[in-house]
DNA sequence: TTGTAGGCGTTATCAG
DNA sequence: CTGATAACGCCTACAA
């Protein structure tokens, strides 16, 4: 591959003004910056970002750390931090942890001999990365979380308003007269899941609608979790009219669920997810959901590194994306009234 | 960040000894070797990979570009890559084409600037990688394409055989009783959605089945591309009975057109996807489809590219992965004849 | 078996 | 404004 020395002969120059040139780090005349831009050109020169990035102490890249790809959230999450990213010059490096604690320190730890420019993670479970963001930060490399946060968390973040989100799912089915309300919450040590519980909570209290505990049921963030415990509240009795998924996986395990059971969605039991994935358009009934960007919350936070990059050492920063709900035909009405005219709550995007 | 020069005053032994050490490059005396590894484990010292590979004139980072993550069947197959490489000790850096050639050349050019030890390419549309392909090949670095080719590659590749896919599926709507075929094909540049457009044919033609050539609809791999198209293809007379569609995101929009057509899948038009995605299992109705491993697209080219830093350097290796049909409720006889009992044909796989 | 030194390609500093 | 030179951290002959 060629290299500066080669182009400094070529432009008969020497190595140290073709390094200016590159790098704009001094007036080079202008007869004498042509002859090297000439010779790049040529030989199709680009700078080995190892050897630039040995020197500079920092690379060009971005380290991002997801539980996995394969999860229909994440993608557009990756895309967004990597359109920023490129935009910026800068490149991405993807890690999956597999929600492995372990898998991530490792990777967090690696990465660091990169030499990043920053870091994107969206912790696993349990984790807490206050050691190792601390050894990033004493490099001046930032790191920004997104989507939920790990304990003890204190540097920059991008979020959603999982509580509100949760609240307005929840609040709507209300309105529409539901008593019998139960959900199926994600993991609750994850703050996603957690906050979206405590929207779900919210809405009942405020309609002072009581509920028992069994109608609140924990699963992991997919298909079989979400049918494992939907399974088990339409047990229940008097049984739930809706169910608030936690997120889309478990909405369809649920909508799995209530057709194993002879039932009807939306007819006997209502349902709401959160995440409002592409494949909710096109599940029967097409899934209502709570709508949060993944390519925003990915986008933020690559923007936020980029600032950063750039020498913003502000206080933390706690980006919160606004969700909406995204109105599908898998909400109705609760059966003992469906007969009844009521008043469809305004504020809502309807989609097809 | 800590260094091996620091590690060497740690241990009370040379610069050398630590590397020897590190790399198993000398028999290094047990009490000695101990020293150091102590020492390393104390700091938790990692070596810097920029310094490594710029020394070995190659890192750890396998480049990796692929049109766009965003994309349902693409996850997987990035997933299948970095498993295998990164429990080979390399490490994935992910770059998106959009299916632009020029965005595909500048990551495929500047990657090289980082000494990748391999490349994993999902070609975008008409590229010719030939001369890209030969610049590393000089450098002793392995490119393999998978899913599609460019344009006269010579070089490893992983693909499946969409032509038999298509020809199974096909196949099995004749032996259904199908006589009004249909197809919308994938932008007919790529070699992939020209294969299967090919495996219709032969199915066709086996069969001695003859149809017109607007019965053969080009479109984008998307939704909105098989919508469109599909809507072209109902408004024929005679209506094919069967539409096979070359993704499942093409069939999704055929789902949408059938039943803004007023029609019901399958009962009046069966529909046959390719690559199987999750999506479409919850689907209304199901849908029947070509499946195909993106993981172990992914995994295989990996697999490949490892053993090509290892050493390997037969000629180019060109896997090609098998395909399976899977049946789901989106096809059944056609319209006039589904009273009548049809033999099922062995050899599918039937799921739900 | 261990230590020394040169150089990978770049940038930054400092004379000229 | 231009050119020489010393690092950056590591590996690898080669010397001891």
């Amino acid at each position: 591959m060629s290299n500066m020395k080669q182009i400094a002969k070529m432009a008969r120059v020497s190595l140290g003004t073709v390094s200016h040139v590159l790098n704009n780090s001094a007036n080079v005349r202008e007869p004498v910056r042509q002859r090297v831009l000439e010779a790049v050109s040529a030989v199709g020169y680009q700078p080995n970002q190892l050897a630039r990035g040995l020197r500079r102490d920092k690379t060009n890249m971005i380290g991002m750390v997801i539980p996995d790809i394969t999860n229909p959230f994440f993608p557009a999450v990756v895309r967004g931090a990597e359109d920023v990213a490129f935009a910026n010059g800068y490149r991405l490096v993807l890690c999956n942890s597999d929600n492995h604690h372990s898998k991530e320190l490792a990777h967090l730890n690696e990465l660091r001999t990169y030499l990043p420019a920053g870091i994107i993670v969206i912790p696993s479970n349990f984790s807490d990365l206050t050691a190792q963001a601390e050894v990033y930060r004493r490099a001046g490399t930032g790191v920004v979380c997104i989507d939920r946060l790990p304990k003890n968390w204190r540097g920059d973040s991008v979020t959603v308003d999982n509580e509100q989100g949760a609240f307005q799912a929840v609040d709507y089915l209300v309105k529409l007269g539901h008593k019998h309300l139960a959900t199926v919450t994600g993991p609750l040590h994850l703050t996603n899941a957690k906050d979206r519980l405590a929207g779900f909570n919210r809405a009942l209290d405020e309609a002072k609608i009581h509920i028992l505990p069994e109608y609140i049921q924990e699963a992991t963030f997919d298909k079989r979790g979400g049918y494992l415990k939907t399974l088990a509240l339409l047990h229940l009795v008097p049984r739930p009219t809706a169910i608030f998924a936690a997120n889309d996986m478990i909405a369809l395990g649920a909508l799995l669920a209530i057709r194993e059971g002879g039932l009807r969605c939306p007819e006997d039991v209502s349902l709401v997810g959160f995440d409002d994935l592409d494949l909710g358009e096109t599940t029967n009934p097409a899934l209502c959901s709570v709508s949060q960007s993944g390519y925003q919350l990915g986008a933020s936070a690559a923007s936020i590194l980029i600032d950063r990059i750039k020498g913003d050492d502000g206080p933390a920063k706690h980006v919160v994306l606004k969700t909406s709900l995204t109105l599908r035909n898998s909400v109705t009405t609760p059966p003992e009234m469906s007969e009844l005219h009521l008043v469809q709550p305004s504020n809502f995007v309807r989609r097809h």
